[in-house]
DNA sequence: CGCCCTTTGTTCAAACTTCAATAAGCGGTC
DNA sequence: GACCGCTTATTGAAGTTTGAACAAAGGGCG
């Protein structure tokens, strides 16, 4: 188990974090100007579109983000002063909330969501093979696996 | 020039978000905890390592990192707080301000590679095939030379 | 030189994220 | 039913990032 890289890897490296850096700091731009949220943000109206009754518990979706609860609860707050959110008791728990797209929040997400793709493809899909995107995929799909909470030993896992 | 992702597309793209937000999470927390510093900072005193008299003109070293000149400024204004960078007036040009890495800021960077960049074996490259290693760096590549400011009718070139 | 436009780097306030601490409810066990 | 440990969600303070506004210096051109 070698301790550096190679040079190769080392210029993938700096491939990635170039391109992941500016990619996000596109799309935040993009949405801040015709969405009036960050990615982040934009990200979380989506899920919540997508979702069962348009609802979601708070935990839920922290985890389908991939983000701590505690930034989500900044970011619901947020989105709900914006009118694009709102809270709702879960019957079930009384401590789980839901957070729930309003009927303005999927305005905005519909007004929105053209550009945006039209950003990400543009930025991305454009650029690429089909064989590329493929592959973009496998690979992403691979890295994401293993970085899901819980999987900490998961290449360990003869000490579980 | 189709407004929508194919339903392939859109999988790729939501694995992207979500290797790249778990990546960047776990490199920022790896950083934070073992050399003090989140992500960014780490890759700012990488970049003056590099460079010719362990310095770099503030501008260039963000278009090196990627980053806003207001962004660098906080940052170098923080590392410096560390003791880890200092900066110098340019002779040549006096708006001109070099940022330099202090010996503090070296040794706090021999400290703390050989962990971070486990880190990054461990998350990436240590699960992907050399082929898949070859084309996320031809792909990242792309996407970060369309996204390079200055660009921004790169597709359009009768235009300019 | 004096003018104008650009580049450089910083600053401020507002927005966002992090981390640790907290309150409150769940659920199993004795 | 009282206790204990775990989960849920929020809070507050500190740290970071953003975007606009700014001062100061460069550099060309009349």
């Amino acid at each position: 188990m070698n301790t550096w890289l190679t040079d190769e890897q080392q210029r993938v490296w700096r491939s990635y974090i170039e391109a992941a850096t500016l990619l996000e700091d596109h799309l935040d731009r993009q949405l801040q100007r015709d969405a009036g949220m960050p990615h982040v943000y934009y990200g979380l109206l989506v899920a919540l579109a997508e979702s069962p009754g348009r609802r979601l518990r708070m935990t839920e979706l922290a985890r389908h983000a991939k983000i701590t609860r505690s930034r989500l609860s900044h970011a619901v707050a947020r989105l709900e002063g914006n009118g694009w959110v709102r809270r709702e008791d879960c019957p079930s728990d009384k401590r789980g909330q839901f957070a729930v797209v309003t009927e303005e929040g999927l305005e905005v997400l519909e007004r929105s969501a053209p550009g945006h793709v039209a950003a990400v493809r543009q930025a991305l899909f454009d650029r690429l093979t089909p064989e590329q995107q493929k592959s973009l995929g496998e690979i992403m799909r691979i890295v994401a696996e293993g970085l899901q909470p819980g999987e900490a030993g998961a290449d360990l896992p003869w000490l579980r």
